[in-house]
DNA sequence: AACGCGTGGCT
DNA sequence: TAGCCAAGCGT
C-alpha cells in the first residue's frame, strides 16, 4: 500500500477530536495555526477556545486594542504571534475587504504566516495540494526513509519539503497534512516511539537498522545566557504603582512590568540602593525590602534570568498611576504574574 | 543564514 | 537534573 493510503488509513482510526478540525472557516483555522506554532495541543487549546470567543470573526480581532490580544495571549509565550495575528487582521479586513486570502501564495503574505502555515490553511481549507513541514513532519520523514540530513539547515528544510509533497495525496492534501502531523505526536513520538505497534514498522528504514534514536539529526543547539534582573515593585501610601511598556526588541515586547534594573551580576541592598536609576526615581527616603530571599530564575529557551523583586514603600511618587487593581489588566510576563500571584496571596 | 523569541511537559 | 522538544517565523 502507498505511503499515503496506510498514513490516512491510521490517521481514521487515531485521530484526535479538536475543535478546528469540525471547521474549514480559514480565520479560525489560522488562529489555531498561529496558535499550535511551537506550542503543544493540551497548552494551546483553551487559548483557542478563548479567542474564538472574545473574537468570532476576524472583524472583531482586527477592532480590537493591541494589549487586549496580548492579555488574552498572556502566559502562551513567543508574543509576536498575537502582536502579528492582530496586525494581520487589520490588514485583512483593511486591505482584502475582511475576505480572507485564498491561496497559498496569498496566504504567505501573512505577517506570522511562513511556509507552514500557509500550506496547513491551504490544504485543509482550500483544497490546495501544499504539504506541511512541521517538527512531526521532519521526525516521521526522516526516520521512515532514514534520512539525516539535519532538519535545520538549508539543505534539510528544501529535501524533506520536497519529499513530503511528493507523497501527498492530492485528492485529499489537508486529510494526509493533518494525518502525518497526528502520527508524529501520537505514534513516532520524539522519545519512546510505539515501533511495536506501528503499521509502518516493517518498511521504516530507522527501525529495520535500529536507528530510531538517532533521528532527526538536528545541528548545534544555541547557548544559553544568563541575566539579572531587579524589578521595582512600588507601593505607594495611596496603593499606587508604577507599571511600563517593553518596547524595542527583546522578550516580552507591548508587555508590561515593574521598573527594571538590570545588572551584569546579582546585586545586593547596597547595590541598589547606590544605582543611578535608584537615585533618579527616589530622592528621598524610602522602605526597601527583597521580596524573595532567594533568587527566582526564571528560564526561557534561549535566556536564564535570575531575578529579585524589591519592594519600596514610600508616601507618595508622582510616577506612580496605577492602582494595584488596575495592574490585572496588563498583559504581563508569567514572571510577574507568578510574583503578583504570591505577593497578593 | 544564524539567531532571537516563551512557556511547560517529559525523561 | 538539565536538556530536549512542541502544528515556526521574522530579520
Amino acid at each position: 500500500m502507498i505511503f499515503s493510503n496506510k498514513l490516512i488509513l491510521w490517521y481514521l482510526q487515531n485521530k484526535r477530536d479538536l475543535p478546528w478540525r469540525k471547521t474549514k472557516n480559514p480565520y479560525h483555522v489560522w488562529l489555531s495555526e498561529i496558535i499550535l506554532q511551537q506550542t503543544r495541543v493540551a497548552q494551546g487549546l483553551d487559548y483557542y477556545l478563548k479567542f474564538i470567543d472574545a473574537f468570532p470573526t476576524v472583524n472583531h480581532l482586527a477592532n480590537a486594542e493591541e494589549s487586549t490580544v496580548l492579555k488574552l495571549w498572556q502566559g502562551l509565550g513567543y508574543y509576536s504571534r498575537a502582536r502579528n495575528l492582530h496586525f494581520s487582521a487589520k490588514y485583512i479586513v483593511n486591505e482584502l475587504n475582511g475576505e480572507f486570502p485564498k491561496t497559498y501564495k496569498e496566504i504567505v503574505k501573512l505577517k506570522g504566516v511562513g511556509d507552514y502555515t500557509a500550506s496547513a490553511i491551504a490544504s485543509m481549507c482550500f483544497n490546495e495540494s501544499t504539504a506541511v513541514v512541521d517538527g512531526n513532519v521532519y521526525r516521521v520523514l526522516s526516520r521512515y526513509f532514514g534520512i539525516d540530513t539535519p532538519i535545520n539547515s538549508s539543505a534539510g528544510i528544501k529535501e524533506f519539503k520536497a519529499l513530503a509533497q511528493s507523497l501527498i495525496d492530492d485528492s485529499q492534501s489537508g486529510t494526509f497534512n493533518q494525518a502525518i502531523m497526528d502520527f508524529g505526536a501520537i505514534q513516532c513520538k520524539p522519545k519512546k516511539p510505539l515501533c511495536l505497534f506501528c503499521p509502518f514498522a516493517d518498511s521504516c528504514v530507522a527501525f529495520q537498522k535500529n536507528k530510531i534514536d538517532l533521528l532527526p539529526v538536528k545541528e548545534k543547539k544555541l547557548k544559553i545566557k544568563n541575566r539579572y534582573f531587579n524589578f521595582l515593585v512600588i507601593k505607594t501610601a495611596d496603593h499606587k504603582t508604577i507599571l511600563k511598556e517593553r518596547k524595542g526588541k527583546g522578550i516580552w515586547q507591548g508587555l508590561y512590568q515593574f521598573p527594571l534594573l538590570e545588572s551584569e551580576k546579582s546585586i545586593d541592598k547596597n547595590d541598589l540602593i547606590s544605582s543611578e536609576m535608584f537615585n533618579e526615581m527616589f530622592p528621598n527616603e524610602v522602605s526597601i525590602s527583597l521580596f524573595n530571599k532567594k533568587e527566582v530564575v526564571h528560564k526561557l529557551s534561549h535566556q536564564h534570568l535570575h531575578t529579585q523583586f524589591w519592594i519600596i514603600e514610600l508616601n507618595h511618587q508622582k510616577d506612580a498611576n496605577i492602582d494595584w487593581k488596575a495592574i490585572e489588566n496588563y498583559p504581563v510576563p508569567v514572571l510577574i504574574s507568578n510574583f503578583l500571584e504570591e505577593y497578593l496571596s
